[in-house]
DNA sequence: GGATGTGAATGTCTTCACAGCT
DNA sequence: AGCTGTGAAGACATTCACATCC
């Protein structure tokens, strides 16, 4: 179960194979050919066949993929096959937004726990769970299984959360801080900064040739 | 002005070496080095003058580079030298965590205005913004200038709301829904998926070795 | 016949290493 | 001496094209 080295690129893309295959869910035919789920997300068949050929054959020659064989198959190697509990850090506008993304409890990711350090909020009922005190957070840690930390903090707190978090013994870090944070490297992390998507923009419009 | 196929990845860089060093402002040294810079953002010295080499030289030899000067630099190449108008479309939470994302209006992006087809929704204020029913978005587009707009409506409102977009000749677009959408090819779209990003973290969970 | 799975070729990005300027 | 700027090498990702199997 172990895979040598998967790029990036490629788990987004399986994401949305995924995404898209639970769209098709009990459609006419009950396969899919990696032409049409090329076309839906955007992509070459040749690129879906060598992204799901990394973790083994799903496909039938001549037939094409079980669109529900696959889309199990896509959840197990995603993971989304089991429960993820996610601790967020931070109840301000960003934690909200995403307890109210669309499909984010239904996919295996359950917040289990909303923390602050703001006194005004702890305390405070934020959708069905108790905003509590960030101190708590390492004792909680040792009853409660938290695999995934959120940091949804303003940047110059976004290092101390941090290395709260990996104290407790959280080994999957989502930052949303716009700060450059260190962990230990079994600690995986991926940084989210709606900044830079925004400066991507400015730059191609800036440049975008007549 | 017009630069030969940039990376993305590079872009994303230059805004991070910006935003490092925004924060390095008016510190002891007045000039900084590829490798400090490196270091900041998490990459290599010979990443750093590669990315700005495409733009130009902006360093002197032996001694790294003005921080102002290349501060400065960096903001005309990323466009961020002028405002964009931003309009939003979906006044839910997603619009209102971007409103309130650290530095976005001072970073020369101003949200000028935000839609809604809620008609609950449509004339409440929002942040000194009066939501505008959506309908309305092509004639104001004629007397406004948008240059970015952001979806932040569900999956299956985006694909109306990017047409109606276009068509008020909008030519950036920032995506939050999560759905494949379509546009003539002089539009320039990103798509922030959340959903995406924790998927690539669960995938990394479910694979981690030892 | 039709579509997968995959080595080989191509294209893109990163790293190396060093000449050249300050 | 120190650090940039950059061609060349290397690593990585995508695309091609075809043998293989249903």
């Amino acid at each position: 179960m172990a895979f040598k080295r998967i790029a990036e690129s490629t788990v987004r893309r399986l994401s949305l194979y995924l995404s898209y295959l639970e769209g098709l869910n009990g459609t006419d035919p009950s396969t899919v050919s990696s032409e049409i789920l090329a076309g839906l997300v955007g992509t070459t068949s040749a690129q879906v066949r060598k992204d799901l050929s990394f973790f083994g054959s799903f496909g039938k020659r001549g037939l094409g993929y079980s669109i529900v064989e696959l889309r199990d198959s896509l959840r197990d190697i995603l993971g989304l096959d089991r429960t993820w509990q996610v601790c967020i850090v931070g109840a301000g506008k960003i934690g909200v937004a995403l307890a109210q993304y669309p499909g984010f409890g239904t996919k295996g990711f359950h917040i289990a726990a909303v923390y602050d350090s703001d006194p005004a909020k702890i305390g405070t009922f934020w959708d069905s769970l108790t905003v509590r005190d960030v101190r708590q957070l390492r004792d909680d840690a040792a009853h409660e299984r938290f695999d995934i930390g959120v940091i949804a903090v303003p940047a110059d707190a976004a290092q101390s959360v941090v290395d709260t978090l990996v104290a407790a013994g959280v080994k999957a870090l989502m930052n949303f801080a716009p700060a450059q944070i260190t962990t230990p490297s079994d600690v995986i992390v991926r940084t989210v900064n709606m900044a830079l998507e925004f400066e991507g923009l400015s730059f191609a419009l800036a440049h975008r040739s007549a």
